[in-house]
Order: structure tokens, then sequence, then C-alpha cells
RNA sequence: GGGCCCAUAGCUUAGCCUGGUUGGAGCGCCCGGCUGAUAACCGGGAGGUCAGGUGUUCGAAUCACCUUGGGCCCA
């Protein structure tokens, strides 16, 4: 059944009730089931780094990948949605050492490793829980009660495994190379942990004399002095030439040999006044000459050292043309220079530890020095060698540690390594099988980094990371473990133990070569390759084979474009290494989030946007719509809070579509299940037609573009669709036919084309917004547990009308050219126009916009429309000539003047005509006289009031006249505009009758005539009178183009009425109406009419009047024993007489009962007072009563009847036998009359009247016993003191206009002191009439408070309040309270 | 310094591959309208050196090259 949708669109509440719903029915893991027996479309999650919070770009990435996945599960594919988590590395163990206050290793193995990476672990584990709860909140739907989890021990013996497998395939090595490492963290760095930015560094020149002639210098530049005492050997360029240049300054000399064109800037860098080249050498020629190195004296290592090539020139290729040309080589410090120094047989020479401290390798003078100290000393010294020829600073790139942004440190270590450059050509074969998105982040980007790629470095020095499974033996024997289960009959190995440091570190092999214990090598591994084993760890492989056989490898990854040095290469290398394959087959990268100026988000800048913080402002499906339609995926986007701000009112104007649909679905009982689109084909409009085109189309489109992952184009063809074709047009055009009384062929076919287009929106926008789509869906239908279980919307292209659409896209645009004419102009929308002529440009387009031309009519309320061929003129222009006097002039001098006149006597068109085939001649004074094509111009001028536009299919002509029918029209229209906005500020329901008086001056008082009958269908007016003077509940005075008009409106109060009524079988909503205008209200009353006169009224078939009838005699046959409580949910009609079996109770409070969750006898049951309480509307005697009830077992007792004695059950209203009410007669508080005799003392009194006159009337009689009284009114004061006859009672005024005896409905207190006053003097009698009026104008609750407080004071000084107010202007809750606050209700 | 991507109105963007009327939208701004989807909605207006330059071409936002700025990845 269609729901109506309650509200406005609110995000927030909308998306806490639907994820609640979620929860409870369970829709998650029941959508999941649903799919599992499907195709398996194995996706993979990278996993994000367990950070503790989530930011925009990772929820850009899931949103991606929920988008997806639910579109996938829409497609009846069975999809993997295990979510990722990255919980290993560096970054966890730089929190935890700043949590628990340790700065190095030796700290942190004084601590104790085990405590260390405990902790480690806990953190990991806790960020790990708040990501969760934040993707959830976004409504991500993936298996977060299990995701997959790098620290655990089946994951780690997958890593495990792979290593196996690279080391049997002789790709696992140890090797001593030069790397970054950190000298804080004490462990190597990969290129991936190394951040970069520019630092001041010394920027010297050094020379380096050479062995045979130690008065000239190589000239080597370097911004790190430290490396000196490690230097072996100076790099030249064999193919550049070098200078040696004797440098002069008065009193000194300097002859070093630099790169030939660099003398120039040195000699200025140096300050020298002139200096000459002595000679020029080929680099090849410099290549083998010996020089001394500054610190051969206090480096022991360097006159110990041994090589063909120490401290010699070497070629290199990779030298630059830059500083002085030479480069200063150190193999123990540099990759080039270690690779170098293997070349030419230098043994790499490193006096540096892994903290940065220099070893005794040093010498004695700098041992224990951290380098960054040592430099200024080394300067010094160099400075004391004469050595130093230049010392300046620079700034420039320098890595740094990603977490603890200390300056890397370069030096040779041992490190275990992938041997990627062996499989590289793989790698890149690979590359080109995988489907990538954008196909450049393949085809260029992953495969340039690849191409360039290096080994990998995937041993660290640390703690909290995969231990590496090597266990070594003094005697050389090592062995690599692939599963947990080679270490079972290992030393100090038990059963399911944590594999982690410190514990795997105790487990102990025996050696095979020579019995001895083989220890693990004490490293970890790199955190990058945990994730690159996801797509197998995850699925439990290597111990379990059969979901790995069964779904491997993965069909889409989805990452943001840094992952190209990342994710995507570190899978590629492990699946190649492991399998010899990409794990994956397609990829999708994104972009990333940056703030407003296009700058990434960093804690550091304060530039951080929480998903949290726009989540509430805007919700997550509004957030998630902007991230998928603003940019192309692989786009980066500039966050705008805007833009979210816009997705929303995209969303809430399909919410108001739906609002509105459903409202009308709903009040019609519309049932998509009986109005099949079949039978509303025959009687589909032309624009049902064409939403159903347009929809076609866009379903179309939409799933074409999500395959091709361009969701943004996706998104974006989505909300055009809502906005302009669903919104602005379609509902637009069918408003009237939803309004129409009728249940008629018409409006179904409307009612189902709009309810599908709704459902196939819905469908698309499901996995885009999920919340506002299933909260839509349990709305619209609702008969699967979640939209998410529904299968994608197929597209029939045979709908797609491309003449029609083409035709609506010209009747669109008429419609707008006339809205801006007649805003030009100043002629509203509601005043008709005449008629517009349309002149086409082309025949072809008279029939498509003929057929809509009913469209065109109504939008642009146009009381005809006319047609002008394609080169024709309209009938009505007429065509002028215009002589150029100085053409014929020329010509025919003297006659000119003549000519002219002649000419504009002749009928211009025959002219015109005459001249295009061939030539014009008059007779003048006898002679002929030719009109050349230049004597004369053509215009064309149009009828009074008429205006000509162009439009793109040719020309309009709009007729601006105002006849006298088009001015009644007009002002019908204006009426009814006012009336309507009447209604709405009285806060009536859109069903509600009502009577208008009407005042105007004779002109428009006749049009109100002659327009009568539509304006009272309009409004919904059962009476429609033109009187004097203009009365009602609310009495409203206009102006209108200048005439006076004054309307006053009275609710009839019927809605209640007919709605019960129609309750009836066989009553429809018309013979209810028909009713209650025979003066029937109740359906009780239906019974007493008889057959006969009930057919009279209703005009109804026999056979449905005998029903109507039938139904009071079934419902009273239906009682069986007492129906035990099963505690099961019972249906509203089903619980409802229970519950009005209980004293006191009323319909409205039943259902308030029920609303509240009390939905089961079982429920009821146990409801204590306290739960009672909360119930809105149910005030504390009710409560007493309910309570009473239960606990006397009313609810499951049998009660004889009063007039029978027949038992008759506790669910039971009325005798099964006699047909006597069982209801307890709670009525008492509402007496049908008001019993005015009845009048208390000390009590105030409610009258729920539309009309004053009654309670004016009780006011009246209590004046006359002589009462006191005090009126305050809303009403105009002086025409009450006369009408009711109140002689000086005095009066207050409710209103604004702020004379003395009035007072601003507003100022309760005001009003409430004057009462005091009043009251002060005891026994009075108060009216206060306009109750709703303090109501509209304050907040209700204050106005209860009001009227608690006026209670009081009325029972102190034993006087008597009559508070009258309209109930229909209050919503039943609220007169609910309203009522527990008197002591009675009139 | 290299590779890849991006640059169109104040903001977010379409058009670019395949050159051709007057470069389209949305938001914001200004003006107006509507009022039975209404804390909505609709229409109109102002607002553009298509980042800058050079070239190819009869013709360039579109193709090529260079420069500038931004992002990612590297050196």
């Amino acid at each position: 059944m269609i729901k109506q949708v309650q509200g406005n669109y609110d995000p927030n509440a909308l998306e806490k009730r639907v994820q609640a719903y979620w929860a409870e029915t369970d829709a998650y893991r029941k959508t999941k089931e649903l799919r599992a027996s499907s195709p398996e479309f194995y996706f993979v999650d990278g996993p994000p780094y367990t950070t503790g919070y989530i930011h925009l770009g990772t929820a850009m990435n899931k949103t991606i990948k929920d988008m997806l996945i639910r579109f996938k599960r829409m497609h009846r594919l069975n999809v993997t949605d295990t979510p990722g988590y990255d919980m290993h590395g560096l970054p966890i163990e730089v929190k935890v050492e700043r949590s628990i206050g340790v700065k190095n290793k030796k700290e942190i193995e004084a601590y104790g490793i085990d405590r260390f990476v405990g902790t480690c672990k806990n953190f990991a584990l806790e960020f790990q829980k708040q990501m969760n709860a934040d993707f959830q909140e976004l409504g991500v739907w993936m298996d977060w009660d299990r995701p997959y989890m790098t620290i655990t021990p089946g994951y780690i013996e997958a890593a495990w495994w792979t290593l196996r497998r690279a080391y049997d395939k002789g790709l696992l090595i140890k090797a001593n190379r030069v790397l970054p490492g950190c000298p804080r963290c004490e462990t190597a760095l990969a290129e991936a942990e190394i951040d970069y930015w520019d630092e001041k560094d010394p920027s010297i020149y050094v020379k380096f004399r050479l062995k045979d002639d130690p008065k000239v210098s190589l000239l080597i530049w370097t911004t790190t002095p430290w490396t000196l005492p490690a230097n072996l050997a100076v790099a030249a360029h064999p193919d550049f030439e070098y200078v040696k240049v004797r440098y002069r300054r008065i009193g000194i000399t300097d002859t070093v040999i630099v790169m030939k064109g660099l003398e120039e800037e040195i000699r200025a860098l140096g300050g020298w006044e002139r200096y000459e080249v002595l000679q020029t050498i080929q680099g090849d020629d410099l290549v083998g000459t010996e020089y001394i190195t500054p610190f051969v004296d206090m480096v022991p290592y360097q006159t110990q050292a041994g090589g063909k090539w120490l401290h010699k020139v070497l070629p290199s290729k990779n030298v630059e043309a830059s500083n002085t040309g030479l480069v200063h080589i150190a193999p123990g410090h540099g990759p080039e220079d270690f690779e170098l120094g293997k070349e030419f047989g230098l043994e790499p020479f490193c006096p540096v530890d892994e903290t940065g401290t220099y070893t005794a390798l040093v010498g004695s003078k700098y041992v224990g020095m951290h380098i960054r100290k040592a430099n200024p000393e080394l300067l010094k010294d160099l400075e004391a060698m004469d050595s130093l020829f230049y010392s300046g600073t620079i700034e420039h790139r320098v890595g740094h540690c990603w977490r603890c942004k200390s300056p890397v440190l370069f030096r040779t270590t041992d490190q275990w390594f992938l041997r990627i450059t062996q499989v590289k050509d793989q790698m890149l074969e690979e590359i080109e099988k995988v489907r990538w998105t954008p196909d450049w982040a393949g085809s260029s980007r992953e495969y340039d980094w690849t191409r360039n790629a290096r080994d990998w470095c995937i041993s660290r020095q640390r703690y909290w990371g995969i231990p590496i499974p090597v266990w070594t033996c003094k005697c050389g024997e090592m062995r690599v473990v692939g599963l947990v289960d080679e270490l079972k009959d290992a030393e100090g190995y038990v059963e399911d133990m944590e594999l982690h440091r410190p514990w795997i570190d105790g487990v102990k092999l025996r050696c095979p070569k020579c019995g001895g214990k083989m220890v693990r090598v004490p490293d970890v591994l790199d955190v990058w390759f945990d994730s690159a084993v996801a797509s197998w760890a995850q699925l439990g492989f290597p111990r379990q084979r059969e979901a790995f056989e069964r779904l491997w490898p993965a069909k889409l990854i989805v990452e943001a474009h840094d992952q190209t040095r990342g994710w995507f290469y570190s899978q590629l290398a492990a699946g190649v290494i492991a399998f010899g394959r990409a794990p994956y087959e397609s990829v999708l990268m994104h972009g990333w989030m940056l703030d407003g100026q296009g700058q990434p988000m960093s804690k550091s800048k304060g530039n951080v946007v929480e998903p949290g913080k726009v989540v509430k402002e805007h919700g997550a499906d509004a957030l998630r719509f902007y991230l998928l339609k603003t940019s192309a995926p692989w786009e980066d986007i500039p966050f705008q809070m805007d833009g979210v701000k816009n997705a929303r009112k995209t969303l809430n104007v399909l919410w108001n579509v739906v609002n509105f649909a459903t409202t009308y679905m709903a009040i019609d009982s519309f049932d998509p299940q009986r109005v099949t689109r079949d039978m509303a084909k025959p009687h589909l409009n032309q624009e049902d037609a064409w939403l159903i085109s347009r929809t076609e189309k866009l379903k179309n489109e939409f799933t074409r573009q999500v395959n091709a992952l361009e969701l943004h184009k996706a998104g974006r063809a989505l909300e055009q669709y809502i906005l302009d074709d669903l919104s602005r047009w379609y509902v637009r055009l069918i408003r009237d036919r939803m309004w129409s009384e009728e249940g008629n062929a018409g409006k179904l076919a409307a009612y189902r084309t709009l309810y599908d287009a709704i459902m196939d929106t819905t469908l698309l926008l499901a996995p885009i917004c999920p919340h506002l789509a299933e909260e839509v869906y349990q709305h619209m239908d609702g008969t699967k547990p979640s939209v998410h279980m529904m299968d994608w919307p197929a597209s029939d292209l045979t709908l797609v009308d491309e003449r029609l659409e083409k035709a609506m896209a010209l009747v669109q645009e008429i419609v707008e050219t006339i809205t801006r004419e007649r805003q030009l102009r100043n002629v509203k929308l509601r005043w008709p126009m005449k008629r517009v002529v349309i002149k086409v440009s082309s025949n072809d387009m008279i029939q498509p916009l003929k057929a809509l031309e009913g469209i065109l009519r109504s939008q642009a309320n146009v009381k005809a429309v006319e047609y002008v061929g394609a080169g024709e003129e309209w009938a009505e222009t007429r065509l002028n000539v215009v002589p150029n006097p100085m053409a014929i002039g020329k010509v025919y001098r003297q006659w000119a003047s003549k000519i002219a006149v002649l000419l504009q006597s002749r009928p211009a068109a025959t002219i015109k005509e005459s001249m295009q085939r061939g030539e014009y001649s008059l007779g003048i004074e006898g002679q002929m006289v030719k009109i050349e094509p230049n004597m004369v111009s053509f215009t064309i001028s149009l009828p009074k009031d008429v205006h000509s536009a162009p439009f793109s299919g040719g020309e309009l002509y709009l007729d601006f006249e105002v006849t006298k029918e088009i001015e009644a029209e007009g002002f019908a229209r204006e009426i009814i505009r006012r009336v309507q906005q009447t209604r709405k500020d009285m806060g009536l329901d859109v069903e509600e009758f009502i009577r208008v008086e009407v005042r105007a001056d004779p002109r428009v008082a006749e049009y109100v005539k002659m327009w009568k009958p539509h304006i009272m269908a309009e409004v919904r007016a059962k009476a429609l009178e033109l009187v004097m003077e203009a009365k009602g509940e609310r009495v409203g005075k206009w102006e209108i183009e200048g005439e006076k008009v004054e309307i006053g409106v009275t609710s009839l109060n019927l809605k209640d009425a007919i709605k019960e009524l129609a309750k009836v079988p066989g009553i429809t909503p018309k013979a209810a109406e028909a009713l209650v205008d025979a003066g029937v209200r109740s359906p009780g009353e239906i019974r007493h009419l008889g057959e006969e006169r009930l057919e009279e009224i209703t005009k109804l078939p026999k056979a449905e009047v005998r029903k109507a009838l039938h139904h009071f005699d079934r419902s009273q046959e239906t009682c069986r024993a007492v129906p035990e409580g099963t505690g099961r949910t019972m249906e509203r009609t089903e619980m409802l007489p229970y519950l009005l079996r209980i004293p006191r109770m009323n319909e409205v409070k039943a259902e308030m009962l029920y609303d509240a969750g009390y939905d089961s006898l079982e429920k009821l049951e146990k409801a204590d007072r306290e739960g009672l309480k909360d119930v809105p509307g149910l005030g504390s005697k009710t409560i007493d009563e309910v309570v009473r009830y239960i606990a006397e077992g009313g609810l499951q007792g049998c009660v004889p009847c009063p007039q029978c004695g027949r038992e008759a059950s506790a669910g039971e209203l009325v005798c099964p036998d006699c047909g006597t009410s069982l209801r307890p007669a709670a009525q008492e508080e509402e007496p049908e009359r008001p019993k005015v005799q009845g009048l208390q003392e000390g009590c105030s009194y409610l009258l729920k009247d539309d009309r004053p006159d009654r309670s004016y009337a009780l006011f009246v009689e209590q004046l006359k016993k002589g009462r006191r009284g005090f009126c305050i009114t809303r009403n105009y004061p002086v025409k009450v003191r006369s009408k009711y006859e109140l002689g000086d009672t005095p009066m207050i005024w409710l209103s604004n206009v702020g004379k003395e005896d009035s007072l601003r409905p507003k100022d309760l207190e005001k009003l409430n002191y004057t009462l005091e006053q009043f009251f002060s003097q005891g026994q009075g009698i108060v009216l206060l009439d306009g109750l709703e009026y303090l109501i509209t104008n304050n907040n209700f609750l204050t106005v209860l408070r009001f009227v608690q407080s006026l209670r009081d004071q009325v029972a102190i000084s034993n006087s008597i309040m009559l508070m009258v107010l309209n109930p229909s202007t209050l919503d039943a809750n609220e007169l609910n309270l309203l009522e527990k606050e008197v002591d009675g209700v009139l």
C-alpha cells in the first residue's frame, strides 16, 4: 500500500530512521543472502590505514565502492564486500611511542617489546572500530562485522606463504645496499615512506689535491660535508671537457679543475678578481687521476682501504653539468655512489650507524658525534687544511621520514629485497592486460612507474609488523617458513600462538645442516607488503583454497591516484611473484578531495573538513550524491559545502515529488498491483507517453554510464531528469489531473506513470543515496524488505518517442517564451492570453504541436492556438510598403513624391509579389514607371495588443487583448488563489469543505457569478455567496487589479465524517460526501437510514447499498472465544477494539497508543505508568484507567452484555447478539450537547466550535444571571458587542492593529496580567474566543502553559472560563493536550 | 628536473576525442512571479581575454608547441 511521506526532507532524521530500520530488519544480511547463489563478483577493498578517523577522501573512496557494490548486487551478482584495514606499521608505532613517552628503540626495548606491540595492537583495533562506525554512518554496506585485518594470524600466514613463493623463485634475497633510513626510527624506509620538502643545507666546494701536483685540486661540490670522511673517489663525465683554472685575488691564487663553462660561475661564487684557464682536459683523460682525500689523516680506513680505483677519478655518465661537474663519491652513503663503487671494485665504507652517529671507523676525532653536529666541525677542519674553496648554504628538496619528519639518512645496510627487477617485464605485460579507468592510469602512469621500479626493500628494523619468516643458522643455513605448520616441531612454538614479535622471536628451528639452533632474523615486513597480498589473504589462503580458486583474481579494485606507487603496484608485484599474474582485472582510479582552494587537506594546514560534519549538516545521501556527480571519478574535487547543499536540494525536490505523489495516491488508495501498466496504457496522455520516453532513456543512459565507470555522468543525468523532466514539467502538467474528483481512467494512468517514474528513479538512486531510496521505496511499494534487494530496472527503448520528445521540447520553449513576454508586459500567468499564433519554419512541426496543444494552452494559460505554415504570412499581419524617396528621386525626380503616395495606396502584398516574380510598374501621368527593388522596403505591422517573439521553430504572435471573458476568468483565478491562501492560513486539511462569502463591487461580483461553479469546485466549497459583508471564520480583504474584494471562509468540519463514512464497505468517497450533505455524520447513522433512503442519497447501485448495510450485520457475527494474546504484532484495526473497551479511551487516544508502539496485547499488558506517560495525548486520568483495566484483566476477560447478558470478548465493541455498544461511557467528558446549566463554578471549559455563537450564548446566559463577565475576542469588538448584546462587559480585542482596547496576540503576558486582575475580584466568567489565534501567533506549548495558569486562577477565584477553539486548526495531539488541561469539553 | 592529469562566469561545471550559428548549465547575486509539492518552487537579468603565448587552418575553447599555475607520482 502506498503511504504518504511525512513532513519535509530531513536527511538526519530520515537516515537515522532508515539505518535503524535496516538494523531492525537485518536488511543487509537479507540482501546478501538474496544474491548468495548468484554469479560471483570478487571485489577487493583496498584497506585504509587505521588512523582512527576517516577523511573526505576515504569517504569518497568508500562511497564509490558502495555505489558499485549496490549496483552490481541489483544486477543479481553475489558481490564480495569484505572491508579491509591496514593495521601494522610505523604510524601506529609512532603514536604509541608518544603515548607511552619513549623516544627511541632502546627505550622501547627497555619498556618491553611485548607491552609495546600489545599497545600497538590495541590502538589499531580501537581505531578500526571507530572507522567502522564512520563508514556505517555514510550508509556503506560492507561486511563490517567481518573485516579482513592485516594483523590476524591467517593474514600473516598468507604474507609468509607469499614470501616463501618469492624465495622458491629466487626473488627474495638479502643484500647490502645503500638505502634511505630514518635515524630517529632507526629503520630502513621505502621510497613510499619518504616525504620531500625544501630545507637549508650547507653548500660547499671542496678542494681534493692531486697526488702528483698538490697545488692543483679537483673541485667538488656537496651538501653533505659529513659524507666526506667516507669519500673514496671522484666521478667525472668522460664526454665533458674540463679546465684547469687559476683564480687570483690580491695575494692569493688557487688552481682547481672544474668543468669547462662553469669557471665564471665559480669565480663569482668565490669572489675572485680574475682567473686564467691554464689547460683544457677531456673528461676521459681526467679518469684515473689520483688525488688525496681530505680526511686521509684522520680516518684510518682511508689508508687501509684497497681497490685499484681508490682516490681516483672515475668515469660516470650520470654526472651532471652543474656546480663543478666533478662529483664526490662515497659508496657507503649514496645509492648511485654505491653502484659506481661496485662497478669499480670499491667496497662501501660507512662510518655512520643507524642513528646517524659516527662509529669508531671514522677515527678518534669524530667518533660518537652525530652527523648533523659534525658538519660545522668538518668545515672548520677543511678550512684549516686549506681545502675549503667556498662555503655557503642552499635550499633544496630533502627527503624526510613520513612519520617523524626527520631528514632521511643514506647508508649501507643489510636488508631483504624482492627482486622486482627480475619480474618487471612480466609486470608490464600484466599492466596492459588490466582494464584501467581512466586508461592513462594504466597505460601511462602505472606503466611508467613500474618501468622505473627497483628492487623492493621489504625489511624494517621495527616491531609492529608482520615478522619476516626467515630463520638463519650460524652455519649459514637459512630457511623461509611459508606455513605456520612448519613451526610445529620448533622449540618455543605453541599451538595458536601470537605470531607477532617478540613471541615469534622465541621460536627456534633446528638446523638441518649442522643441527644447531636457527633464529629468526629480527626484522619485520614493510607494511606495504601487508596489503599487497590482500586479494588472497582475505580469503583465508593458503589454509583454505576453495574460495580462492572460486573467486580470485579480483574483478575490480577502486583506489585513489596516489596508489599508483602504492597498492596498485604492490599488489601487482606480489601477484606476479606469487601467481604469475595481476591479482585484479580492472582498476578504477579516483581522485583526491582537496580543500576549497584546491590544496590537499592536511591536519597541519588546518583545512580538513570532517565527513561527519558534512553528514550532520546535509546528510550522508547528499554528500554521497555530491561526491559522485561533481567530477569524473579520476579527477580531484575541491570540496565545496555549497555543492553538497545543492545535491541536497535536488534530493529535496525528489522528496517533494514523492510527497506530492503519495499524498494523492494515498487519498485515492491507488494500488499499483491493481492498476497495471497494461490497464493504464489506453488512457495515457501525451505527457505520460513523454515521461515514459524520458524515463526509459534515462535508465539506459544511467546504466551505460555506470558500466563505463563514468559515475558523474550517470549522476548528472539522473539529477537533470529529476529536476527538469519529473519535477518541473511532468508534475506541473498532471496537477489538474491529480486533483480531479473522479477516480477516472485518465487520472489512474497519470498515477501509474508517475508511480513508475518514481520507482525507476528510486531504483537508479538506490546505489547513490541508499537511505532516501529506501524511505521512498518503503512508502511506494515495500513488498521487499529493502529497495536494495530489487533488481536493476531494465530499459525498454521501444517506448522512446523521439518525435514526441522533440515536440515537447518545442512546447516547453514556447511556454517559456510566452512566460518571458508576459513578464516583460507585466501580465500575470493567472490571466489568460487570448491566443497565440505559431508561425512554424517547417510544416512537419504543426502536427506534433497540435497533438500537444492542450498542454501548451494550460501551461501558458492561452485560450486559443493558431498555426501558420512555413513560408506563409499570418493573415492578420499587414504588409506595409515603405518607399525610399532617395532611390526613387534619383531616377524619377519630380514624380518622386507622387510615386510614393501611389505606392502606399496600393496593396503592399501585390507589390511584393510582383517584384518577386519580376518587376512592378505603376502608371503615372500616362507613363509606366518601373519600381526597382531598392526603391521600396516592406515592413510588417501587427494587430493591436499583439507582440511577436521568435523561438527556435519559427515565430510567435502573442495576442494580449483583454476581453470581458478573459477578465472574468482572471478574477476568478485571483479569487480562487486567495481562498486557497485563506484555507492554508486556517490550517485546513486539503479534503475539508468550506463555505465562502465574497463581497465585491458589481463588475467583479458579476464575474464571480459567471465562474461560481468553477470557483466552488476548485476550493472545495459547499456554498459560495455574494454578500454585502463577508463573514466567516477568517475574513480577508484584498485588492485585485484595483478592485477591493473581501472574502470570508468558514470550515464545515466535514472531513472526518466523510472519511469515517467512506470506511464502510460499498460507500465511495463521493457517496460519503453525499451522505454528509444529507446530514449523516457517523457510520452508525447509515444503519438507520434504510435501504431506499441510502440509495436515494448516495445514488449507489443497489448491490453496493446492500453491501454497506450488511456490513453492520456481519460485524456482529465475528465473535469467537477470547483470543489468546500471542505477543504478535496486531493490525491496527484488530487492536483498536481492545483499546476502545478501556474507559475514557477514544479513537484518537487509541490510535496514539497504537502508534506509540503498543501494537500487541502483550505489550499493552506489560505497560507501566511511566511508559504510558510518554504516549502523547494520554492524560493522567486516562492512564489510571488503562492501568486499572489491564490489572483487572480487562484485555483478556469476557464481559456480559448489559442488554442481553451474552458474554463478549475484550475485542468486541458491540454485543454479537443484540448489537448493543459495549464501549464504556467515556463520552461523558464530551457530552453530545452542551449542558448550559451544567457550567460549574471554578471550572474551565473548552468549546470545540467552528462558530462562536454557542459560546457567546453560554456566556450571555451567565451574564444575565448577574455574573461579572470579561470577553476576549478576535472579532471586531463593536460588532460582537452589538450582535450578542454584551452591554458594557469589558472586552479585549486580540489584534495587531494597536488600538487602546486591543491586545497583540503575541503578548500573552499582558493578557495574563489583565485576566489576573479580573479573576482577583472573584466569581466572574471569561470568554476567550480565538484560542487558535493565540496558538498560531505563539508556540503551542506557550499557549498550553498560559491555559494551565488561567485554569488555576479560575479554580481559585471560583470563576468560569470558556475557551473557544476551532478544532480543525489543531492536530489531534495538540487538541488532546489542551483537553487534558480543562475540566470539561463542550 | 622527469612522467601523468587538470585549468572555461565569483564558485562547481558542459562543450574538446571528431575545429564551423551567438560557449551551454547549476549555485551565488539582482529583479520578478507562483502559492493545493511550500522552511519549497518557477521565470528573467547581469556576469566569460575559454590560464597566457605562438603556430596549423578560410576558421581554434576544441589540434600542435611553449609558458604560467594547481594536483598526484617520482628524481
